[in-house]
DNA sequence: CAAACTTCGGAAAACGTTTTCCGAAACCCC
DNA sequence: GGGGTTTCGGAAAACGTTTTCCGAAGTTTG
């Protein structure tokens, strides 16, 4: 009776099979209740693999079922915080039906991104789920993903792939955004400065071109989503000698960063500034004052990919494109 | 000449062998660089292999080498923003070495964790690291883990398992939170209000029982980790009409609910109150006012995490447990 | 130059499953 | 009770690798 020792031998379906006395084969059966069988019978296989404290592992049985009942989640920065919570919902969702998800975060990296697809595509995961990192330059971790396994983008798209796609309705968010601040500005008094971000990405894109859209005489900035950014560009309208305007930006995160800037440096908000975010982070709401911001369903969001990855097998020339309907949330930081 | 379909028939190293006219050991030997092999032999296949774009099966490879170059990383809450930068830490450290972390978010649901462990075990990772749920309640799943293979604790242990551990000194981060607060706490005429929070988890414990140890006459509350309980511990506070003190929490998202719901009522801080937090998540220098607190060498746990599991191999008589050393961030919510 | 090594490619076993195929037994229906 | 159908367990193939073992060459050595 050897007592443990470093002797990891794991027990295998042989094991049991030895044990109930029957083959392999009908252990296997026992446990995938895949074609009908004695209960005697199954009974007798399951006290075995009990008593042996069996597990199926998964990865053989992957190898020979070509299904790894598991699916890769690639996200650009799982510090931001729209993100780690998409993440979680995504990942909330898709073990409730027994399938694992895995994350990578690709740091906002090209190459980082490159090496998550190669890694899931041999890992042979079931799906992939994509948050690109940028809309032109993802192109050849999407494209490469695409053909060799199902997969979907989500929150942000490539540009000119033709790959199903399940995000927010970036131009509909921000459209409240402008009938918002329309109950306050005075296109001609009150300024309205615009703090883009991630620009390179479809979100931040479709976002900021919906902005000048509808207030072209703006003056804009163009940055990355973070924190740091929105601080920067706060310092380089202060050194502009602007006192006051409504500031727009494209995300929450550089929002937060503008309204420190700003405090920091002895400005109010939202008497001084307004400022409005985009994305509804959990910290938008403990900020101070509280963001005004645009709240994404993440749930729907999480459902939609789900059924879109379930329900796959569909012809791959129909490329479905699910856009869910955002929600204006006004807070202190913009009082109309 | 069949153009795509839906034929998603990945080549395999016996296509590489048949069109580079050799073995598959061949294929095999001259990928993994095994065994010497003359140059224009490997050439020839590393040819074939290009012009074939064949990428090797990892489930199969997993299932000869019993060896997945991966590692598990159950997380009790994404959202936590400590959790998700530890996670990105880690994740990025294991990267460098071509191991993949997989990650799984136990959502702070004990049932949801164990799941999470059998999951991995099924799926033959390399090794664990658990930041457990409960100091407690995690015993079964941690014990399963270990049983099975090479696991760490990260961040928090659980009591009186003999595994190795990686974290930050507690008690000592919290000595400079009260070195820090003795420079203008008045033990008489200045209240120190502790909020806890994750009482049943080791880091929460520890951080409290210190807090307690050298401030036993304070007024304690006890939670969770979360923006809400910080909100909610201060609305107690208030309702006790207590109009200042300093409160000292166990972790950064708690302090930052006590400011935002002291400011939302009309409080000062650090005027009528201080706060304190704990980890110093990147929010902490956004809140306003920024936030003292003790900040955790993300980096080094990290790394720690990484040369234990590579020289696991030791005798697991001997688990080593890596104690880091915190520092204080002073900043605006405390000022002395 | 024969004997003893060394080098290097290929055949085949092995990893742990699931599933296809077979054949034996049981059952049913006139 | 015999032919046909159904039921059900087991043997073996298959999944895609890596690695052990062989044996055929080539190379050294006394």
């Amino acid at each position: 009776m050897e007592t443990s020792g470093l002797g990891r031998e794991s027990i295998t379906i042989r094991d049991v099979a030895v044990h109930a006395g029957v083959s392999i084969a009908t252990v296997s059966r026992a446990l995938s209740r895949n074609r009908p069988m004695s209960p005697q019978l199954q009974e007798k296989v399951l006290a075995s693999v009990d008593a042996l404290g069996y597990r199926p592992n998964l990865v053989g049985r992957a190898l020979r079922q070509k299904k790894t009942s598991t699916i890769g989640l690639i996200v650009p920065d799982l510090e931001n915080p729209f993100f780690s919570a998409l993440t979680q919902e995504v990942s909330r969702r898709f073990s409730k039906s027994g399938t694992d998800v895995l994350v990578i975060s690709a740091d906002n990296n090209l190459e980082l991104e490159l090496r998550a697809v190669r890694s899931f595509l041999g890992r042979q995961v079931d799906g992939l789920v994509m948050i690109p990192c940028d809309e032109i330059e993802s192109g050849e971790s999407v494209q490469l993903a695409s053909t060799s396994v199902s997969t979907l983008q989500l929150d942000r798209f490539v540009d000119g792939i033709d790959l199903s796609f399940v995000g927010c309705d970036n131009t509909a968010g921000m459209n409240l955004v402008i009938n918002h601040i329309n109950e306050f500005v005075d296109e001609n008094s009150h300024p309205v400065i615009i703090i883009g971000g991630g620009g390179s990405t479809s979100s931040g894109r479709e976002r900021l071109q919906e902005l000048i859209f509808h207030r072209p005489r703006s003056l804009v900035f163009d940055g990355n989503f973070s924190f740091d950014w929105g601080r920067q560009a706060t310092a380089e309208i202060l050194s502009k000698g602007i006192r006051s305007g409504t500031i727009v930006t494209t995300a929450d995160v550089i929002a937060l960063g503008v309204m420190s800037a700003l405090i920091t440096n002895g400005h109010s908000v939202p008497m001084d500034f307004r400022v409005i975010g985009f994305d509804d982070v959990g910290v938008a709401y403990l900020a101070h004052p509280t963001l005004t911001t645009i709240s994404q369903p993440l749930t729907d969001m999480a459902d939609s990919i789900f059924s879109f990855m379930i329900t796959k097998p569909q012809s791959s020339q129909i490329q479905a494109r699910k856009i869910l309907g955002p929600k204006l949330v006004v807070r202190e930081s913009s009082p109309t």
